[in-house]
DNA sequence: GAATTAACTTATGTGTACATTAATCTTAAA
DNA sequence: TTTAAGATTAATGTACACATAAGTTAATTC
């Protein structure tokens, strides 16, 4: 990773660390041990925690620091519903506003994903999971409304601290999503495709609906 | 203001100077001139810039700071779009969750704005702007869903700029929103109280939809 | 031995000096 | 006069030292 801005770098280092599932519900992370462990200085890393509690990522005690915040059913729902219904809304936003050329990008991700013969295989859950957030932030920059996109971000990678906590990441069981995703995904691009803004948000609505009663099958 | 943690007082301050209008857009915040007026040092100031920018209230230029970002009419579009379903998603959580005493709260504040004789004073546009801003972020709160919540906060927020932007404030007009406000207002409460949660939907989703409009009448 | 208080430890909170770089201004050549 | 290279400036970027307070351990009292 590049080291160009400091301020960044310790974000992105301390957002794969939480979502490498680095940390447990609870633990503090310590801006000296960060510092120390990324080769920098305090300050930048600092900074950087600020930041992803700002973005609600962490919740920080005063004068005792920022910690995971910790994984509840009721805070899953909340993610999950605020989660589905924004989508929805980028999902119409996008069938509103998506160019030939950003729907063709969006094609080639699920062909990506359509690709993958062997679900089980750590490389191809890399992969799956690499084209799903693109396939969502994408439908989120397409949308064209930033206030929007960054919303669903939000959601989106924090719905996503639930899915590596539950994941059977570790069991080798492939998901249903692998089986599921790429055909949900391919109907909310016809929608957009055909400028069908309605059916695109509820076509999303529902996928995201998916995703979550998949993953809560086990509460 | 109290100074107890210099990060939140820094971050209060600028908050107010922004939406006191202190600043035109494209103006940028500077770290040293923020921390001498305000009598800290750079520090807090920095952290404080850094939230904002995170929350998207300032944009920011690299090695260059942070400024003010440019209203435009489609910007403006953007966040009332979001913030009208996103506070139509409040609203209707909120009937679901709301208790006895927090219905009593709302209408209590409603009783304060009904309260407001002559709208075109000084004061009592300072009591419509803060009871205003109570009865939205009341009714986030009362959704007991902090991702809604913190979405319709940072919403409402970003939206109030370009109502303080485009505001008659100096001009001694009293605006539409005082009149049709409080009715508005009065009619969420009750369909909140019957536990209807699609009528506070739409009422809600309604009502930001009047603001935006009332205030772009100009545009 | 239990409970309260005092000292200590460790992490964040804060200020400040210095490094770096984007933007501007200056100067010299065409 | 125009243009391009170089110096200047004024801001952010970064590191670090010291202040402060939360949490923990040790000591003292009953």
């Amino acid at each position: 990773m590049a080291k160009a801005n400091l301020d960044e770098f310790a974000y992105q280092a301390i957002i794969n660390l939480i979502l490498e599932n680095h940390y447990r519900p609870g633990d503090f992370l310590l801006e000296t041990e960060l510092a120390k462990s990324l080769g920098l200085s305090r300050t930048p890393v600092r900074h950087a925690l600020g930041q992803l509690t700002a973005e609600g990522f962490l919740d920080k005690k005063k004068k005792k620091g920022c910690f995971i915040p910790s994984p509840t059913p009721e805070d899953a729902r909340n993610v999950f519903y605020a989660r589905e219904h924004i989508e929805g809304l980028t999902a119409s936003s996008a069938a509103r506003h998506a160019s030939e050329d950003e729907i063709r990008q969006l094609l080639r991700l699920v062909e990506k994903e359509k690709a993958i013969t062997d679900p089980a295989t750590r490389e191809s859950k890399r992969t799956y999971v690499s084209v799903n957030e693109n396939f969502h932030l994408n439908i989120a920059r397409i949308s064209k409304n930033r206030y929007l996109e960054q919303y669903c971000r939000h959601a989106f990678w924090r719905s996503n601290t639930y899915i590596f906590f539950f994941d059977k990441y570790y069991s080798g069981k492939p998901e249903e999503g692998q089986v599921t995703g790429p055909r949900q995904h391919m109907e909310i691009i016809r929608a957009i495709e055909n400028r069908n803004e309605e059916k695109a948000g509820n076509l999303m609505r529902q996928h995201v609906r998916t995703t979550f009663e998949q993953l809560f099958i086990k509460l």
